[in-house]
DNA sequence: CATAAAAAAGACCGTTCGGTATATTAATTT
DNA sequence: AAATTAATATACCGAACGGTCTTTTTTATG
């Protein structure tokens, strides 16, 4: 008795290749969170995906191309949770509150396996993986743009001191949790972070507003 | 004619293989830090000390070795730097000032090659090479000691409030460091690391301070 | 100066690396 | 159902990997 596997798509828009490419990049990026670039090989993806080398270098021209498509993946799927804290609060006060509330306990409950993308693929990349590089810096604009953004709201909502250095706060908020981030993961100790949160609540509480 | 190389050691106390691990360890260093230790080759190594695999393998037992040797090293250089510029400072408010003003420019001029070694190994260990990340761990926990020694110096001194949390403080600055640099080395940009060590100086002088 | 010990050179090992080319299978089109 | 195209499997490639082993050279010792 002969038996053909049909695979029926629900939604034509997206061709089998689609489906496996997006497979690839999803279980790809967390094992590029936790090993690096470097120590993520071909084969581990292969292990990953349960594909072989013609079902992966048939939608991938090489590891680095996978390698810049996994870390938007984990950097997109990063801003869209932030995205979603940030639109459920309507002060600016609260929108960072939530900001720093989404990072307690980052340190073991990441959204990625293997901690925060941008800090992970930052310092790999930035001596000599420049194909990451740019893309690192790019994530790291837009953060701290969307950080600025919620501060200069504040002050143009009176909420804020008007005296408030948007592009300062923002950097300042992000250095500490990336920083705090940093010790807590090797530390293996989620307090060094959480409570360098809740220290930024309690400054941004008593000292941004008006 | 007959010519035979003849070294004479001034100090007998360093034997030649004393020096050749030493030479291996600070050759080798600047470039764990840099490409960091997946991405570093045995053949790396080899080319910049000028050795062969008898010469190395002779003095080291594996790539691990050399590379925890040389994460002591750089840190060492760290910590030594560090101290010598705190001993030459009398408060506490100017001890914390010389360890702020020793990493003015650190993203572009640091101490070794590719960074401050803390927070990259930091970064590569903390997932799956814990023979280094215990090292770093080590590390961290000498710094954020040292830190915290001085603010409660500053605090035993009448110099500093009483209400400070040395531990906490420690962090903080820390944290801002770091991450401050992180940000500094990937956006090609010193100013923001140089602009929060700036902001980190007004807050000691005017907050910590009695 | 001869000999022993220490140190480094260099050939060699099996394995894994990223990647390619071809063969096979699955899906689509006619 | 046949033919065509898309997608994946598989065998294979040269290079580089970390590491070992033997030989040679250098240094120390009697």
């Amino acid at each position: 008795m002969e038996f053909t596997n049909r695979t029926v798509y629900i939604c034509s828009m997206f061709t089998k290749s689609d489906i496996t490419r997006q497979t690839i990049i999803e279980k790809s990026a967390p094992i590029f969170n936790t090993k690096g670039y470097s120590a993520t090989s071909m084969s581990d993806i292969l292990a990953a995906t349960g594909l072989t080398k013609g079902g992966v270098y048939g939608n991938f021209e090489s590891k680095d191309q996978i390698a810049i498509e996994a870390f938007e993946h984990s950097i997109s799927k990063l801003q869209e949770a932030l995205r979603f804290k940030i639109k459920k609060e309507n002060t600016a006060k609260d929108k960072l509150l939530a900001i720093l509330t989404f990072y307690k306990n980052y340190s073991i409950n990441p959204l990625t396996e293997g901690g925060c993308p941008l800090l992970n693929t930052a310092i790999e990349s930035d001596d000599n993986l420049p194909f990451l590089k740019i893309k690192a810096q790019k994530a790291l604009n837009e953060l701290l743009a969307g950080l600025a953004f919620i501060v200069q709201k504040g002050i143009d909502s009176k909420e804020f001191k008007p005296e408030l250095d948007p592009q300062k706060e923002a950097t300042l908020i992000f250095s500490i949790i990336q920083g705090g981030l940093m010790m807590s993961k090797l530390s293996d100790n989620p307090k060094i972070l959480n409570n360098l949160l809740e220290n930024l609540k309690v400054t941004i509480s008593t000292q941004y507003i008006i």
